[in-house]
DNA sequence: CGAAACAGCGTAGGACATACACTGAAAGTG
DNA sequence: CACTTTCAGTGTATGTCCTACGCTGTTTCG
């Protein structure tokens, strides 16, 4: 399509721009499938089940014909990284930018929960991909019609993404151990901690603690470990959606500001 | 110390109540040494390089040794968790709540910083070792003299919890990716996006690029990506800055609206 | 002095990523 | 059609990892 011109390796992979002769044996595995493969067996158990024995027995392939078609298992991360982020909805959002953004801001959640895996994959790099790209054109889209400069609008963006991937990380983590040993939470836990933590070393905390917060409202809602994670997130997505509130309120006077001024 | 009465497994090891008999040999090492020498060998490396074998030959002794204080690997990364948080200062910060509470977002992620194999760990549970609940405290203490519920207080710091880690993790992928790979930021990166980006598809990103706002300021401030990482992180701290300075924002007309109402 | 309890060691099994040399198929060239 | 080049997929081997299991030798209690 593109030029391929002197576009690193890694960028050329996930526009799908690597070059490929046209002489000898027809490929029978492409680098979607082997991606498909990837993330059909992430979803289905956990990133730790994606091996290249175990994809390529997927495929009927023998383990090395992936190498063929991806350099090492960290290109096939990062093709994963992309392929895990479905194409954003194009119909342009409607609202001003405050709802656009916690819209955009719940999908990029739901999204991720949608593969948990998502999470373990280490970034190497800016964002480079397709769709990650088109998520990132989605969210600037929300603050086009602001009066903030191009930089800025940038910044609330990049303001915005650890919170969301943060939220993401600690509330899928915090399921997955809930699932784990569904002990260590609720009850037990506030019992734990009621006996372990000294009303003198930490004496904020246990004013927290007799009042009882931890009792009740355990861990999030979570509907088994399973494959396709919908349910309700219930108490930790409130406290998201505390957090956005907070954020974007500051964004607003932000925003305010430069218009002002 | 307390009794061990019907703690969890896991919170009773990372408090060292682990029973213990005082019959047979005398142990030649303890959980502390243990993860002691892990949190040496990943400070140094990584988290990768933290094998059991590696870990015990650090200390001079045989792999299997180790299991004798340590029921598995997770265990030891549970312990390397606590103990990659220091000891936050004790004396009571300066200042009204939100001061407080920037000083001790920036504590912990000078403290992520220094150990930047801890974002890889995976988060099992609620917070329960010792110096987890100490900062935590810290960070709920700084709240005590605002109007809020004790619930109220937890919301507002489980909401800086995410953006906090979220950030940490982001900064240090990041310059884990520009130390990997310098080519990938800045003008090759502005280049490759220039090249890619459809002004149709991505028009709001296209501005955005447009603006040249990719193409100075790459990425973080990095020293090398040597053991000690202390450097400039200015570009993503002033991001930090910005997002957190937006939070607060939010929670001081949360604040505010309590005392009102 | 037994006997029980306990720390550390050696081995072995199963999993992993991937380097390397190989086989055989497709496409171009004469 | 024959021959060569180029490339896809395979098999083997190396070095790593975690950890189950059984053993040896030491310490302390009755």
């Amino acid at each position: 399509m593109t030029a391929e011109g002197e576009l690193p390796e890694d960028v050329a992979l996930l526009w799908g721009l690597r070059s490929g002769g046209r002489r000898g044996r027809k490929p029978a595995l492409t680098v979607e499938d082997i991606t498909r493969a990837a993330v059909r067996l992430a979803d289905a158990e956990s990133l730790a089940a994606v091996s290249m024995a175990r994809v390529a027995s997927e495929l009927g392939n023998s383990t090395m014909a992936l190498y063929r078609h991806v350099r090492s298992k960290d290109e096939l991360l990062l093709l994963m990284s992309d392929a895990a982020l479905e194409e954003p909805p194009t119909e342009s959002a409607p609202g001003e930018w405050r709802e656009q953004l916690i819209r955009w801001a719940h999908d990029v959640l739901t999204m991720i929960r949608r593969h948990p895996w998502y999470r373990d994959i280490p970034i190497s790099g800016p964002p480079a991909g397709p769709r990650n790209l088109a998520w990132l054109d989605r969210a600037l889209a929300a603050l086009a019609e602001t009066a903030l400069a191009e930089e800025e609008k940038l910044a609330v963006v990049m303001g915005l993404l650890p919170l969301v991937h943060g939220q993401a990380r600690l509330s899928l983590d915090l399921s997955a151990g809930y699932a784990a040993d569904p002990e260590s939470f609720g009850e037990g836990y506030a019992r734990s901690l009621a006996r372990l933590v000294d009303p003198l070393r930490f004496p904020a905390l246990s004013r927290v603690i007799a009042a009882g917060v931890f009792g009740s409202g355990g861990p999030p809602g979570v509907d088994g470990g399973g494959t396709d994670r919908t349910g309700p997130f219930d108490e930790l997505d409130a406290e998201f959606q505390f957090a956005l509130t907070c954020y974007l309120e500051g964004v607003a006077g932000f925003i305010a500001r430069r218009a002002a001024g």
